[in-house]
DNA sequence: CGAATTTGACCAGCGC
DNA sequence: GCGCTGGTCAAATTCG
């Protein structure tokens, strides 16, 4: 995302408010006559800067925007596509792999690894597959699909603890060796809501020990705690603990083309593009003052 | 001492 | 029906 473009974009709104000089506000040693042709010279010389300022930001707020509608509609067309591939799948019925019918996690973990395809849809291939090609079963999947969702977090291989720092309180209720992965997986549930329904399992990749891999089930009928206040202070387990993992590792498989992306939400809310806009321009100091100038110089 | 984690037991779904 | 596997429970243990 180029969000930080945008926001570092060449947004020199330098209107030279500080060069307007108030009526009154003579150069001395000046006749009287010549002052006053002077300043009117001057008042519309900084009239026209002014106005060629102004076509100028609005030019490039224009082009902003247009950027803006671009991202919105190549987002829209991955969203669209990602449906036509779940649909697709779905119409395939069973016909993807045999093997164990069961919930294939193993193959939607498996997926992460084959393209850039997003782990959602691996996901929703790990549920659909094994399962009838029936109308309902494809529903369901569908569904599921939009529930779960996956975490790939790189830690240190050394590092034995299923830890991934995600801002919830999670308590561990369980730890299992699965078949297709010498690795434990464990079992999280959200300890910030008693009634929050919200399920994690994690468990490191197969292929390589220093990722993990974090499963959610479910939604949070609550925020996040991290965001609402500051970290309590249980220190144990609850995944609050940043002692493995920051954000920063944090990738959705979407994003592993190469490099890895900076922490996402598993389900990422189109919102959150204008959000991430405003966000970067509102840090922007440059573009804080040159806002700033630009108000206080319509105001004068 | 209370809360969180660990871990073996148990249960349910699925294939044979 | 049996065995295998993933998921969950709950008593025991650990830790601050």
């Amino acid at each position: 995302m180029d969000s930080t473009r945008i926001g570092h974009s060449s947004l020199s709104l330098d209107l030279k408010v500080g060069s307007l000089r108030f009526p009154g506000q003579v150069p001395k040693g000046l006749p009287k006559s010549l002052k006053h042709e002077e300043e009117e010279f001057l008042m519309k010389r900084e009239a026209g800067d002014l106005k060629a300022e102004l076509n100028r930001v609005s030019e490039e707020n224009k082009r902003l925007n247009e950027k803006l509608a671009a991202i919105y509609e190549d987002y829209a067309n991955l969203q669209r596509q990602v449906m036509d591939l779940i649909t697709t799948m779905c119409s395939d019925g069973g016909s993807v792999s045999p093997g164990r019918k069961r919930k294939s996690e193993s193959l939607a973990m498996h997926g992460y690894n084959i393209d850039g395809a997003d782990g959602m849809t691996n996901n929703c291939m790990g549920h659909q597959i094994g399962r009838n090609s029936s109308e309902n079963s494809c529903k369901q999947a569908r569904e599921e699909c939009l529930k779960v969702s996956k975490l790939y977090v790189r830690t240190d291989p050394s590092d034995s603890s299923l830890v991934v720092g995600d801002g919830y309180q999670w308590r561990k209720y369980g730890q299992k060796v699965t078949r297709d992965n010498p690795c434990p997986r464990a079992y999280f549930r959200c300890s910030f809501a008693p009634a929050c329904p919200v399920k994690k399992k994690v468990q490191r990749s197969a292929e390589d020990r220093s990722i993990l891999v974090a499963t959610y089930e479910g939604e949070h009928n609550h925020g996040n705690p991290s965001q609402l206040t500051a970290p309590s202070g249980s220190s144990r387990g609850g995944s609050v603990s940043r002692r493995s993992s920051g954000p920063s590792n944090i990738t959705l498989d979407l994003a592993r083309v190469g490099s890895q992306q900076e922490v996402e939400t598993p389900e990422l809310p189109a919102r959150s593009l204008v959000e991430q806009v405003a966000w970067s321009l509102t840090k922007d100091p440059e573009f804080k003052a040159a806002l700033t100038t630009a108000i206080s110089g319509n105001i004068l």
